[in-house]
DNA sequence: TTTAAAATTTAGGCCACCTTAATTTTGAGG
DNA sequence: CCTCAAAATTAAGGTGGCCTAAATTTTAAA
């Protein structure tokens, strides 16, 4: 009787624990009882409750007081998630004309709902996308996801030529501005200026060419992919 | 302050209670504890516990030892969630390919997840459809639905021109056998011969015409219209 | 009219998940 | 090495929603 043999039946609770693990652990670090507790606005004695749990099931190694990180099964479980989310997304932008600063909220119902052969019925009518609205890699169906390299625009070199690839789906506003600015994954820009001690970055971009001015904190969410550069 | 202000957040048990509660009582009679356990697949207490917490919530008028009714805020609630779950089964047989026989648990899902704005972009998208796929009328978005007088294939008059209206969307085995012989709301037919002691009946259906032998019990759940006859 | 059967409610309990309050562990600075 | 604030855990308690068993009310049949 393998592990991956009982594929057990989450709540939808633990939907939400689990997805909210797999993306505070991206970095490799284990994820914090309070930077969970922060993201699933919950009390950190709740998250404590629920991380004994989880490992008792197997979805996650607790070292208690020092974080917890996502066994296989774990990650399998975080991933399905976060293909449904991606996927419902997607759907509802393209197919139902959802803005993209609304649909985040929506998929964050959904995605604990929708049968698996639904998330699969609605990526086949979109053709398999590999990047939801907002830029994110779309997991396969068997939890492979793409890890791309970004950099940070706050970080992007003056004089660079650069896309941006990723922003984040959370704030509907700073979405919205966003999309007023043109400003949307697939674009490409080059870097002009930028100022010291946290200042903005310039850039100019689109068709005919246009300068904006964006300020460091939100250049710091957009995440952009720099041309490599050849080894010479 | 009125009743009609307080737009209250109902759990997803809350809906399943409220919605069974209006199926059970369209015949005009207050719906039985026993009946709403037995819809609902819950113990007989379980039920008088949750009656009293909607009676006092105001959605339910619970006589104890007779039953309950909707009130009309309870009446609203309940035509909110068949209204999402008829537009949900439309949506995914025409848009997602689904079969109508595998709808219903799907729909059953998601009708507690999606958004007002969700199930209006949808129905918005099927060109504010009437019927789902099974023949229910669909109740607005302001909680008006169609009551239409059906007779049972089982009560058609032999010799009588009748058109199958709906079918219930309950058990996916009867949908396959339905959709097997041809048999789907919208399908004109005539009424050859019917045997007497609950015996099968005969109809005449189709373009070329073929007979269909149908036996009584499945007969009975086959709610036709019958031309209203000249009155003369 | 009596009384057994059926339906319903009350009583008491369990589980999942959340809370606040008290306690323990950790690790940075003196 | 010690102190102490921050972080995490344990403890204790609440709510929603379900259960079974027992008591009660209704019903319908003898």
């Amino acid at each position: 009787m393998s592990a991956a043999a009982k594929e057990q039946f989450l709540s939808r609770s633990t939907e939400d624990y689990l997805k909210t693990i797999y993306e505070l652990q991206r970095s490799g670090e284990p994820a914090q009882t309070s930077s969970i507790a922060d993201a699933l606005q919950i009390a950190p004695p709740s998250v404590s409750g629920m991380m004994k749990k989880l490992s008792e099931s197997g979805l996650v190694e607790h070292e208690p007081y020092r974080g917890v990180q996502l066994t296989g099964a774990g990650r399998r479980a975080a991933l399905r998630m976060v293909r449904r989310h991606r996927i419902i997304e997607t759907y509802l932008t393209t197919k139902l004309g959802y803005d993209w600063d609304s649909v985040h909220n929506e998929a964050e119902r959904l995605e604990h709902a929708v049968s698996d052969e639904l998330v699969e019925r609605m990526a086949m009518a979109l053709g398999n996308p590999r990047y939801d609205p907002h830029g994110a890699p779309i997991p396969t169906k068997d939890g492979v996801i793409e890890v791309p390299v970004y950099v940070p625009l706050s970080e992007v070199p003056v004089g660079e030529v650069a896309e941006l690839s990723r922003v984040s789906d959370r704030d509907p506003e700073q979405l919205r501005f966003l999309a007023s600015l043109g400003l949307k994954p697939g674009v490409s820009f080059e870097v002009l200026a930028r100022q010291p001690f946290r200042g903005p970055t310039t850039i100019s971009m689109g068709e005919p060419t246009k300068q904006q001015v964006v300020g460091h904190e939100l250049a710091e969410s957009l995440l952009c992919s720099v041309a490599p550069r050849e080894v010479g």
